[in-house]
DNA sequence: TTATCAAATGAACATATATTCATATATTCA
DNA sequence: TGAATATATGAATATATGTTCATTTGATAA
C-alpha cells in the first residue's frame, strides 16, 4: 500500500499551495510553447528563442521558472546551455489538459 | 486512428492559449480547495463557503471561473444552487500534479 | 404582493506576473 | 589577457488576477 494522497482527501494547505504553484507554471502560453519546443529533445536557449521568435531574455526568465519547478534540466556544453524536459509528468499533465480542451 | 494531438506536435496558438487558460484555473489554491470540497459530491455555494471559511462572494466569483471552463456543473433546487465536478479530467489532472509535487 | 434567503455581479483595490531594456556573469578562443 | 558569445539577472512597467464591499437578481413562502 502506498501513501500517496488520493484526490478525495483535502491536502493540508502547504501542499495545496505547492499544487497551485505547479499548475501556475503550466498556465502560461510562453512556458507551454517552451515545453513543446523541448519535447523533441534538448535545445540551447538561443534556439528556443528563435523557434518561438521571442527575446532571449524572456526565454531565460521563463526557463528559470521551469527550472525552479523541476520541469526542465540543464546541461552546459561550451558556451551553450542545453535544456531538456525533466520528467514525463510534464507530458502527462499537458496531455490531460489537451484531453479536456479538445473534447 | 484518432486525431487527438500528441504532446510532440506544437498546437496552433489558439489551442495553446486555451490550454494555458485551463491550467490557470488549476493554478489557484482557492479553486483547488473548491474542487476538493466537491470531490465527495455536490454542495450548495454557502456550504462551500463555510467549509473553506471564505466569503460567499469570493466563492461565487471562483465558481464562475470553474463554470466557464466546464469544470463544474450546476443544478438548482429551491433557493440553493448545487455544484458538482463536471468530468473526471479534473481528478486526473490534479492527481498528475500531485504525483509531481509529492515525488 | 412583500419579505426573506441564496447566489451572482460590478467596481475598487491590492498583489502577482510577463515582458522589455540594460547590464552582469561565465565560457571559449585568439 | 582581452574580445566575443551565450545566458542570466535586476529594475521598471504594463497587465492580469483575487478578494472585498455593496448591490442586484431570482426564487420561495408568508
Amino acid at each position: 500500500m502506498d501513501n500517496k494522497l488520493s484526490f478525495n482527501e483535502m491536502p493540508d494547505s502547504e501542499l495545496i499551495f505547492e499544487l497551485a504553484d505547479l499548475f501556475k507554471v503550466f498556465g502560461d502560453s510562453t512556458r507551454l510553447r517552451i515545453m513543446y519546443a523541448l519535447s523533441d529533445g534538448e535545445l540551447p536557449v538561443m534556439e528556443i528563442a528563435e523557434a518561438l521568435k521571442m527575446e532571449q531574455s524572456t526565454i531565460s526568465h521563463q526557463l528559470r521558472v521551469l527550472r525552479q519547478n523541476k520541469l526542465v534540466r540543464v546541461r552546459r556544453e561550451g558556451k551553450q546551455i542545453y535544456y531538456t524536459l525533466d520528467d514525463d509528468h510534464v507530458k502527462k499533465i499537458i496531455e490531460m489538459g489537451l484531453d479536456h480542451v479538445l473534447e
